[in-house]
DNA sequence: GTCTATATGCCGATAGAC
DNA sequence: GTCTATCGGCATATAGAC
């Protein structure tokens, strides 16, 4: 990390990693500040207000969420939009194991998410695809699950070492056996 | 809800309810005793610090935890243990869904309980139990990923109706499909 | 056991110098 | 683009009346 210096991209780093350690609502803009070298008034340069810092952070997810599904969206067979997404979604909580222990945890980064209509329908998208052709209580449940079940890799990663392809591999069986495919 | 009273009993439920909701570090206890239809400095009465009113929220879960893995540890074969700990698991999490949201999901509640050693005693146990005779980085990421998906039925009860019953036994199909029993 | 009032400090946010 | 200095507000926590 760049001392002394802070940009957009820098700033949402050194917030990633403090959101993923105390929570959003647990972190402050001087501990980001104080984590970048800077102080407080400085991050001010680059966003207006605390809430602007944590959509920058929970953006990509978003966006990849948004990506991931219209991918899914072209395939011809429903079990093939099932099967696809779940893979993306097991490669992306590999890659972005912070970002996504955020983004599904977090109380405050949840309650801004679900407040963006966009997102809500494409998160209604996933699910249903997830579903595969069911959508029952029970499937919804199913599904649930597993996508809290995405969070692990941070967890785990505490106390042992996976190498990301073991990792990706068990999260996509993990996956195909929740999801009954 | 009894209004303009408080007790630690009404204070821990209205403090959950809230906890669940915001998070914990997103709680006031402003907002606890405004729930209550009390005054902050009431709350004081009955706790010296807001810790304390988070310890004794997770406290339950906590003893709830050390009596299963008591329970489990009494059986003879290491296969009944796992699954004498799935069934306990997915019990509590149904009953106590809220709790159990916040125990395993809030960035506070977590770190106060992993600086309790007799709490880490007892999750490695219990962590040792779930994974079976196996104790790899894959059986572990397992493990983890079937605890977080314990959260699902707040979740899933946002969007969808389902009773306590299909709840139970989908985690424990879920449970003991992710752990090979 | 609850209240009013207050102490002390950190929060997010802003103004203006350099 | 970062700094110092400051604002108003709300946080936890306390003192003491009723």
């Amino acid at each position: 990390m760049t001392r002394g210096k802070s940009s957009p991209a820098a700033i949402q780093q050194a917030a990633l990693e403090l959101f993923a350690d105390h929570g959003v609502a647990g972190t402050s803009l001087q501990m980001i500040a104080t984590k970048l070298g800077v102080t407080k008034a400085a991050l001010y340069h680059h966003y207006k207000t605390k809430d602007g810092i944590i959509r920058a952070v929970i953006a990509p997810a978003m966006k990849g969420f948004e990506e991931m599904v219209a991918a899914a969206r072209t395939l011809p067979e429903a079990s093939q939009k099932q099967h696809y997404l779940i893979r993306a979604l097991a490669d992306q909580a590999v890659h972005n194991r912070q970002l996504y222990l955020v983004m599904l945890q977090d109380s405050s980064a949840t309650t801004l998410m679900e407040r963006d209509p966009d997102y809500r329908k494409i998160f209604e998208e996933m699910q249903m695809i997830l579903c595969g052709e069911n959508l029952g209580p029970e499937a919804v449940l199913r599904v649930t699950m597993f996508l809290m079940s995405l969070v692990a890799p941070v967890q785990a990663s505490r106390s042992v070492d996976i190498n990301d392809a073991t990792l990706r591999q068990t999260i996509i069986d993990v996956g195909e056996t929740i999801l009954r495919c």
